[in-house]
DNA sequence: TATGAATGAGCCTTCATTCAT
DNA sequence: AATGAATGAAGGCTCATTCAT
């Protein structure tokens, strides 16, 4: 398994996504996936070990790619409301522009096969923002709660109606989006 | 006549539970569901048409029984935090009780097959609780939201804490889960 | 394997022929044949050792049946072309009359499992058109061919013919019926 | 890249031939099938789309080549009794020397999975022997008959002959032969 | 007798993976 | 490096048959 083709790989990155989104991770097979990137299902097997090696590092392929996304345009740490929410409209203009990505995590968040590799993975996810709520919880901006759970008061509900409104077809408006935020924030500041 | 064996179906669904959580959705075979539950795997075929039958319906039986266990002991649905504490408290106790079924139910939620049955069967899923978002907004106890956006809010924060102190093995205190429902509760009250 | 209920033999004799005219040979199953004869499948086992066993014994009643059946009405045996031309409207009139028992026998006279009851059950099969063939030929009313030569010259085509027209869903007219036996006769006739 | 092996799918056709006229339709299974052809059961999926398929090309193969070989030597289709005996005789040939094909035809003739394609199948056939039996009519040298109707009169007694002698294990002698063909063409010339 | 329940065996088919070019 | 060919293993499902009432 020597990577000569760099863009080959991505090829088959964007395909195992595809099929997968679309036809669930029981539907999806080396075929599929081959035929959509457009190589031979033996072509697959020299970038990658096998099947559970492909989706594994597909997954953190696309996890920290969201990961750095957040704080583009944001190095001013600070904290502060704005930059809270500014981060906020970072992570939610993510989602509504990388659906694709941000489904396939969350689909395989819950599989078994993933569940090992999130916590491997997980404690070099986002020290950014770690760091941010240890600082904001020092300063008094913010309740004095685990990282776990500030994350989860601001950042589920959000992603919750994201996947919802994709589902119904509709769109949040602007301040449909701020109230969102207002709510969140309501929860974890001081 | 051999005569039926009400509990077998049960029986099927507890295996298919098991071997779902451990293997996921694509480690899952019929056989091993089989000789989890300990009946032959042409014996499933008794008690439901295929695969996705069964599946579907071991979803609705247990979210059907995740739904009641919500109001067990609360005939008093007046609007008040007293009763969403109460609410919020089974909600989270049924969770910590049925650590399994909760994990399937959050498992299969993502998956292509059980998308469509969420969808019709949502609706009348917890007309209960709709009703008392409805009434607690129009007495000026909620903040005027989406029912969705209330949802989020208020239970996901706990939802994901409860999987996260699982997989770490910690329990949450009392105090600590008093302190989530406040800061959960403060994001949608008035 | 008590005959209690004769009544309940043809019922599933019935149904079997009817499924299996339908659906094919590997189409039928005891269950559906089960079904049809509205009895249970196991109902069928004390009537018949299994499956091929019922076939067999089928096959052997239709055809049993469908001899007889030739000379009805004709018991002056007196070698003529009348003669011959009695028994070859019976034996159309049969076909016509009997297309599923026909269509039954026809479709399995050439599967392994029958061919073995064929050969044990064919030498008293149709003693009395053998005879007549043989007194047929010494009065130097037919040719001296061998008797299934006979048989085959004077009945396949008509079968043919007659499987033909329900294909195409069309009668053949009694001058052609006459034609056809007038061509079938002179093949054979002295 | 291995090389397709073109003769591999002779091998399954041969294959499937056998072990349908040995354990019938019925007793017939992909992995019998694959085992006596020496391939994996999923090497045939390769070479066909799936069972069916499987079995109507290979009848159509056997039915095209049957076809062929009737009128092999014999361009001459000037209408004749000559040129029918030829024919007929091809025919008889054809039938004795490829003994196993003829049955796996006759015996799937009448089965409902082949009865689809027999009628989209069977327009082009012939169109040799078709128009052979037109301009004979024409000619005024067969009586005017249905062209269904002259081939059962012409061909079905050699080939029940054929099987029967097969049965009986006797071989039909060379008089004999010509004297099935003359009753035979007795029956439909003019 | 009659039957619904139960099952082991087997079937068709697919799939992840390896082979040979 | 790349790929079509090949396959063992496994999956979902059906079926003839037996069991237990």
């Amino acid at each position: 398994m020597r990577v000569k083709d760099e863009e080959k790989v991505n090829r088959i990155y964007r395909a195992a996504m595809k099929v997968v989104n679309s036809d669930g991770f029981q539907g999806s097979s080396m075929s599929k996936i081959a035929k959509e990137a457009d190589v031979s299902a033996a072509t697959i097997y020299l970038y990658f070990e096998n099947k559970d090696d492909m989706i594994k590092k597909l997954f953190i392929h696309l996890k920290s790619g969201m990961g750095n996304s957040y704080f583009k345009d944001t190095n001013d740490l600070t904290p502060s409301k704005g930059t809270f929410r500014t981060i906020w409209l970072n992570h939610y203009q993510y989602i509504m522009d990388n659906m694709e990505e941000y489904n396939f995590l969350e689909n395989f968040s819950n599989c078994p096969l993933i569940e090992r590799i999130e916590k491997e993975y997980k404690p070099d996810y986002c020290p950014v923002i770690e760091s941010l709520f240890e600082k904001s919880k020092s300063q008094g901006l913010l309740l004095n709660l685990n990282n776990d759970l500030l994350y989860s008061l601001l950042f589920l509900p959000v992603n919750y109606l994201v996947k919802k409104s994709k589902s119904n077809g509709t769109t949040l408006g602007t301040n449909e989006l701020i109230e969102v935020f207002e709510a969140s924030w309501r929860a974890i500041c001081k």
